[in-house]
DNA sequence: CCGTAAATGTCGTCG
DNA sequence: CGACGACGTTTACGG
């Protein structure tokens, strides 16, 4: 990783056109080729091209001059730098990477195995349901013998529902499921979303994270 | 800015929890607090906190210790610093910001002004006709005088057409517009959003930005 | 502050 | 490699 803190301007043409007039920065080159022009603020970088890309500089023995990256798709990233403030590299290495939890396939796991969280009797039929227009989150039969399309978010916002949606019109086409029922189930579940599905029939559901893991927990001590 | 590179494990705790085994990673604190966790690879960071957040440090003489990230929402970033080996800092100053052109604002006035591009006859109506639910991306009379809702995208996926579907349901219930038809323009359309509109009875319309662009230089020229 | 729509989104996964 | 959906999406813009 090569850390050069520089004043200069930059351009970008690619997938939009940008400009950065003159101004101190972060110029960033990461051992994989990644290039990013970092700013006081803001999480993001103010411009950067990613990976797989080359950076040529034609610069002077003070780095004075420009850096000119490309891409095979065709994207030009150009800094002009005019005075060079810092300059250091140093390798870290391979990173072990990133270990995550508590996302939507967490959520669909521990409501696929407590399905009667959403009505007693209920009972799961499949897990990832597969349709032409991709997999149904869960696929149940209510206490009644009725199908059921399960959606879960994290967050249940207007797509959500309409996802689902488009997954009750077609299982409806199917003879042996329908009438196809819908339940919109999530952590939070924004009030448009919640109008939008309740207009369509649909039921939403808040899920409780903690309580469905907590329940699982106890399941798991049984054993 | 202070830029420190040290070996460290790192824990977040919030939307969801990821944890970090340790390796040696740079990590970044912004002038207005931000705090990232860059690896060699990858334009992203593998750890974050935006601002505005709280770093509290509690480390010794040679930077080893602990650094504690919080926010107001109760998300919690914990660094684990196990060696230091480089650490320096500089105020790089207000950056004066972005310049950008190219996105979906220039595809919308250019197709305003040339709302014939879309059908022999065509008049425009209104740019942002508004509605309840936002604006619809241009209202156009067809050279019969029926109406026509356009929606315009970059990319034209799935949303763009659940977006679109949304205004025409809703503007059908005026009395004065409806019958109301949907253009779905993009300079590239996604075959499952194609098919979606399609099904929907949407026209779809491949956008060319240049050709656009380049009438539009012609009518400049003329004045 | 909430809600919606855009993004050089980025990142997996799967065909 | 392209399409699709999730994301700690982030970010900008309006009410």
């Amino acid at each position: 990783m090569r850390l050069v803190i520089a004043r200069c301007s930059v351009d970008y043409a690619g997938r939009l056109s940008a400009h950065l007039p003159e101004a101190v920065r972060l110029l960033m080159v990461k051992g994989d080729g990644t290039v990013l022009i970092h700013s006081e603020t803001s999480h993001r970088p103010l411009n950067w091209m990613a990976s797989p890309c080359l950076l040529r500089a034609d610069v002077d023995e003070a780095g004075v001059g420009s850096w000119i990256v490309t891409n095979k798709s065709g994207e030009l990233l150009t800094i002009e730098i005019v005075e060079v403030l810092q300059d250091s590299a140093l390798d870290l290495g391979v990173d072990p990477g990133l270990v995550k939890d508590g996302v939507e396939a967490q959520l669909q796991k521990l409501l696929a195995e407590q399905v009667e969280v959403l009505g007693s009797g209920w009972r799961l039929v499949r897990r990832e349901y597969p349709t032409p227009i991709g997999p149904v989150d869960l696929l149940c039969r209510d206490e009644s013998g009725r199908t059921v399309a399960v959606e879960i978010k994290r967050r249940g916002e207007i797509n959500g529902v309409e996802q689902l949606t488009r997954y009750l019109d077609l299982l409806n086409r199917d003879p042996l499921l329908a009438p196809v029922s819908g339940v919109f189930a999530a952590q939070e579940i924004k009030p448009q979303a919640r109008t939008l599905a309740e207009d369509r029939g649909i039921t939403c559901v808040v899920l409780d994270y903690e309580a469905l893991r907590g329940v699982d927990d106890v399941d798991a001590r049984l054993f």
